[in-house]
DNA sequence: AATAGTCGCAACCGCCGCAGC
DNA sequence: TGCTGCGGCGGTTGCGACTAT
């Protein structure tokens, strides 16, 4: 079961009663004043995320506010509801972001804007909240480095052509390493046996795309996410749509990141799409002020 | 070592839409 | 038709941990 990683509590002190945690704060009744005045919040107890996982185990989710008295758990059934989807349910996922994600979270906030719960829909055992979090605390920090909303055209385009193709190149330089640790891995292991080395390679080496499958952890979405190679597998669904969307939205990430180096390294970068900022790099007015490319690579 | 500033994130708040009566 | 309860969503808060000075 998960832990949380440390206490946290909010203005009463953690498991106090408050006076008043109504949903609409409609009125109530001297009981339920008085039920009211047992309920509890702040951080949840490890006893009652116990009450909590085993009442669910056994009866399901749903109808919160009855399932919460039915438990015995003097907490709101959207306090409940909340504590089950964002952190006790099996299927959350916990750590941090990947590339693989960052750069769906990154793709789909350019389309949906703030719609957290659709974004997390397509993002398999992450919760709309962590998503939310993770936008206000790492992106828009960037955006902040960058003197420009979050919003605003110009931070898009830097996501689309700066942070997006890192994230596809870091992935790409990812699986790459993991594929090279598991050949040599595999190399050592025939070594031992007395194998030739190529003879090993042969049979773990014929399909990239295995390896990249196998350490895809978007939930089976994406087998590949290095640009014009994307592929639908497992039962995602979205991609295809994700693609034929996207086509404009995140160009040839790689080819753009190939440009961006180059316009960095003092060459010509012509892109009708790119705004005058971006287009700035090619004409050399990055500033301390503005990401570097280093910059946006340490990022990950 | 002490202090201040920043970060990460769980939890709460307020609003909205929907269903049932 | 209006009321009530509920689930869901996006925004916000506040505190412990971490980092810089």
């Amino acid at each position: 079961m998960a832990e949380p990683q440390r206490s946290r509590s909010r203005a009463c002190s953690p498991g106090a009663p408050v006076e008043l945690d109504d949903d609409h704060g409609q009125p109530g009744g001297a009981a339920q004043e008085e039920e009211q005045l047992e309920l509890r919040r702040g951080p949840w107890t490890v006893d009652e995320d116990l009450t909590l996982v085993n009442y669910i185990a056994d009866h399901g989710d749903g109808r919160w506010n009855s399932l919460a008295r039915a438990a015995g758990l003097k907490r709101t059934g959207k306090s409940c509801r909340l504590r089950w989807l964002n952190y006790l349910r099996p299927d959350v996922k916990r750590g941090n972001f990947t590339a693989d994600e960052q750069l769906l979270i990154l793709d789909l906030h350019t389309r949906w804007g703030n719609r957290w719960s659709k974004i997390a829909q397509h993002l398999p055992g992450r919760t709309d909240n962590e998503i939310k979090n993770y936008w206000r605390t790492r992106v828009q920090k960037h955006a902040k480095q960058l003197n420009c909303d979050a919003n605003s055209k110009r931070f898009k385009d830097a996501m689309r052509y700066l942070w997006m193709p890192h994230l596809v190149d870091a992935d790409d330089h990812r699986r790459r390493v993991l594929h090279a640790q598991q050949q040599h891995a595999a190399d050592v292991a025939a070594a031992a046996h007395g194998l030739s080395a190529g003879m090993v390679v042969t049979s773990s080496s014929d399909s990239f795309a295995t390896t990249a499958e196998s350490y895809d952890d978007v939930g089976g979405l994406y087998a590949n996410l290095h640009a014009g190679e994307m592929a639908v597998v497992g039962g995602g669904g979205c991609w295809a749509e994700h693609e034929a969307n996207h086509q404009g939205l995140w160009p040839a990430a790689a080819d753009q990141s190939a440009a961006v180096a180059q316009a960095a390294g003092g060459g010509q970068f012509q892109d009708p799409e790119l705004s005058g900022w971006v287009q700035g790099f090619s004409e050399g007015m990055i500033t301390e002020n503005f990401w570097a490319l280093e910059d946006i690579w340490k990022i990950q």
